[in-house]
DNA sequence: ATCGCTGCAAACGGTTTGCAGGACA
DNA sequence: TGTCCTGCAAACCGTTTGCAGCGAT
């Protein structure tokens, strides 16, 4: 077996990459080498990459793709709903392939950065429940909850324990 | 009874200045003009302003405050935990007076950016339950629901009816 | 009187845009 | 072959920072 850096099931990415190429023909748009490695980068990856992140990837792989394309892409990715923008207050966005239907949410360290995924059905009938009272057609959502992880909680206690007793 | 421009409780702003001059007093900050007008406009407007906003609302006031002061100040009051910062995919940053505990979240239309707020305890208790299982101790949370206004919504309905119907 | 906040303007950095040339349909 | 996507670089814009001077303590 072939030792993979991350995450997603092999081959979801070719999936996916098939789903936007026909997004794309049905729209009339062209499927340029470009716009397929930026999608494949995003897919394989699975994770949360900035811009810069995939005109580096690329880089590494040899490819050579402009930032304002990768923008354009991610763009065009998103407005297809195959990839969700995320903010979490670094000063620049970060994008994620966006797996349709499973939706999951995030927990946000704010001292060490860290980003944990969860997924909870609650969330989705919560959320449902929330949009239809008020009349909303809600398409995506962003549920993050910000604090400090167990690691830099238990730290900040020390630290606080430790001016108690000086 | 005089007509109010807008929302909070008539004596919140005066009594939250109280809070935000004490808290700079207990770190030993100077209490200056420019923080509380700063302060008092964002509390008095009970909304979600960006920082050119207040430089406005403080120029119609007759107040001049550099836009570099107003963004200090806003730092200063999410640090003491009197605001919150909001990103509502405009380009720019928002805040909002910060009620303590009084927790809520928000709805956006897409379409027309409109922003609905919404209050539900159940939010509370299932985003506590969450943190809880994964050890986090959360300090705040961004909830929101992207998509389309009941207004919105209805227009779209008609559209796709009327290219069905061509 | 001292410390550090204010304000102006320039710097900064992520994102967008204009335009010439080349790739897809 | 025509359209429009790409890539470079400059523009853009919200936010941050450096520095001289004044205000709060």
């Amino acid at each position: 077996m072939k030792a993979v850096e991350t995450g997603p099931p092999l081959g979801c990415a070719a999936v996916m990459l098939g789903v936007f190429r026909a997004a794309l023909q049905e729209q009339h748009q062209p499927v340029t080498q470009q716009r397929e490695a930026i999608a494949q980068a995003l897919f394989e990856s699975g994770r949360h990459l900035s811009a810069e992140d995939i005109v580096e990837k690329l880089r590494e792989g040899g490819e050579s793709v402009g930032k304002a394309t990768v923008y354009r892409t991610l763009n065009l990715l998103v407005q297809v709903g195959l990839a969700v923008e995320h903010d979490f207050d670094e000063g620049f966005r970060r994008y994620e392939m966006s797996a349709g239907p499973s939706r999951h949410d995030h927990l946000i360290c704010t001292s060490c950065g860290v980003v944990v995924e969860f997924q909870r059905s609650e969330v989705d009938d919560l959320m449902g429940e929330i949009a239809e009272a008020h009349g909303f057609h809600v398409l995506t959502r962003q549920v993050k909850l910000y604090g400090l992880c167990p690691t830099c909680d238990e730290a900040a206690d020390a630290d606080l324990t430790r001016a108690g007793l000086r």
